[in-house]
DNA sequence: ACCGTTTTGTGCACACGTTCACAAACGCGG
DNA sequence: CCGCGTTTGTGAACGTGTGCACAAAACGGT
């Protein structure tokens, strides 16, 4: 059933691991400091040391879209930049919509993240009829009603949930409904999509659980620990 | 309750793999719903269907618990909460101190995640002594001068970070310096810490990114999806 | 008491990700 | 122009995680 990219190449356009893809962002984000230092180029070592990385995952990583870097010097960092950012599709521009503007709505329409790459956020909406109209960091408040007249309007392929649980799976299918093909979801509930849609989960209580595990274990065994 | 050093040697007290830990509060959130639904028992299809896993990995991953489980009928609810709790170090109790009253803390501070499983916000700080005494959630913001004192009167083993990114390593640095051991960060930097100290990252950014990555995928190449 | 049905627990094979180690490439100085 | 130190890019070994397929085990009906 799975059709196989058969193996002649691992460089098709998509072929960027899942574990590469996840760390590029952290790349991006370290050099994007070094070109504001004012650094031209920068070693395989020192990159990964900024990024906390081994400089070999770094090689392959950056290697998985290109070969750019020079031997014996390093990599550009301008033109590392622009090439990771090409190929985590940044240069296009992609609409955002929030549904829900609780404690945690408020703070990701306030979140900087948004507006520094590519990201702009169409619109916020909620299920209370009472915070309609509300002003958040610009943008104004609007009606989850009008979620699929936004989502067409403004062309938006990303959707962030921060709704309560019970109302997660809902408004997901309804994004889903409008064409949205990636969903960024804060609701402590596994949503259940079609294949073709790209769910990520961030779960606050999930990432507590997990301390407590390690803490739990360093408790009872303590001294000989090694972290990621 | 006592080690079981019986059968094939695998069973370690600590030999849960890191990707299993991360899913053992996926089910244990599913299996509380169930059982406030007042289902007594599951099998592994219906648990991993509900917790989006293949019924192979769930039972692999529960296995590596203990022997739980009943051939030919399912896990017990109730019985399979506790061992999973237990297994996370969920029956004791976790004091954590957040650090940063923006949005986001503000956010954190009134998620429910926190009181309902063994996790209790000893105190929220801030640098901003405009916003000490301000009363958030049922706790007062204190000054983050006071973090040491607070850490040692509670007890604090978790720390979380949602200050501007600029402070954050500066706080970690603390945390860590006060002997708190695990550290969840949501500033956008890659915080240095010793080996014995755990940090998981949440990052809203970078779970944009890789939202865009696949998008762009998407429209290059439509038709061959095939989601986690 | 026994047989058939159901479901767990797990050995095995495979795919994926990480790390090591080294040859190929580059700049520089003599 | 050549040799030397430096750093990348990558093949190969290794470890970890995943999925399949099946035997062992429990229950219920007859």
């Amino acid at each position: 059933m799975s059709v196989a990219l058969s193996g002649a190449g691992q460089r098709r356009r998509g072929g960027i691991s899942e574990a590469t893809v996840a760390r590029l962002p952290v790349y991006l984000r370290v050099l994007t400091g070094f070109a504001e230092s004012g650094v031209a180029t920068v070693s395989s070592e020192t990159l990964a040391a900024a990024a906390g990385v081994g400089p070999a995952k770094l090689r392959k990583d950056l290697s998985h879209l290109g070969s750019y870097g020079t031997r014996g010097v390093g990599y550009d960092v301008e033109f590392l930049v622009y090439q990771i950012s090409r190929a985590l599709g940044l240069t296009q521009h992609y609409s955002v919509v929030i549904v829900g503007v609780g404690n945690l709505g408020h703070a990701l329409a306030g979140y900087g993240g948004f507006g520094t790459r590519g990201f702009r956020v169409a619109a916020l909406v909620d299920a209370d009829r009472a915070r309609v109209g509300e002003q958040i960091a610009g943008i104004t408040v609007r009606h989850v009603d009008e979620l699929e007249a936004i989502i067409a309007e403004h062309e938006v392929s990303i959707g962030v949930i921060a709704t309560p649980a019970g109302a997660a799976q809902d408004v997901c299918d309804r994004l889903v409904a409008c064409g949205v093909t990636s969903v960024l979801n804060f609701a402590p509930v596994v949503l259940s999509v079609p294949d073709q849609v790209d769910v990520r989960k961030v779960d606050l209580s999930i990432e507590l659980q997990i301390l407590a595990f390690h803490e739990q274990r360093k408790a009872l065994d303590p001294g000989k620990e090694r972290s990621a």
